[in-house]
DNA sequence: GTGCTGACACAGG
DNA sequence: ACCTGTGCCAGCA
C-alpha cells in the first residue's frame, strides 16, 4: 500500500478513471475540466500516488503521447482494447488518437 | 508566508 | 516531432 488514504478529489479522479471504458481515454485536464475542481497538475498528482489501483493508460497528456516511461505497457493495453492510435510514418505508434478515443464523459 | 517541485496545457521556434 | 518558456494549482520543507 502506497496510500494511506486518497483524499475526496482523489477518489474523484480515480473513480472518474475508472469509469472509462475500454478503448476510450481522457486527458489530465479533460478529468479535472470534467470534475469542476482542481486542474490538471492536480491530476496528475493523484494519478502520480494512487494511479496503479486503476487503468492509468487511459489518461494521457491532451496531445494524446503516451506516458514516458510506461510507453510499452500503456502500448499492450491499448491494442489489447482496440483504443484507436495514431501512428508515425515508420509504423511505430505514437500515440493514441485523441480525436476517436477521447471520452466526453458519459454522454458528451 | 516563501520557494521549489510535479504522471499538465498552451504558444512559439 | 522536439525543446523552451510561461501559467496553473497543490504539497512539502
Amino acid at each position: 500500500m502506497v496510500t494511506p488514504h486518497p483524499s475526496d478529489f482523489a477518489e474523484r479522479v480515480l473513480d472518474v478513471t475508472e469509469r472509462i471504458p475500454p478503448g476510450r481515454v481522457m486527458s489530465y485536464g479533460d478529468i479535472a475540466e470534467y470534475l469542476g475542481e482542481g486542474g490538471p497538475r492536480q491530476v496528475g498528482r493523484v494519478m502520480a500516488l494512487w494511479g496503479g489501483g486503476v487503468a492509468w493508460w487511459r489518461v494521457i497528456h491532451n496531445d494524446g503521447s503516451f506516458l514516458a516511461g510506461h510507453e510499452r505497457q500503456a502500448l499492450a493495453h491499448y491494442r489489447a482494447e482496440g483504443t484507436p492510435l495514431r501512428r508515425s510514418r515508420d509504423g511505430a505508434a505514437s500515440g493514441v488518437d485523441m480525436r476517436r478515443a477521447r471520452w466526453p464523459g458519459s454522454g458528451g
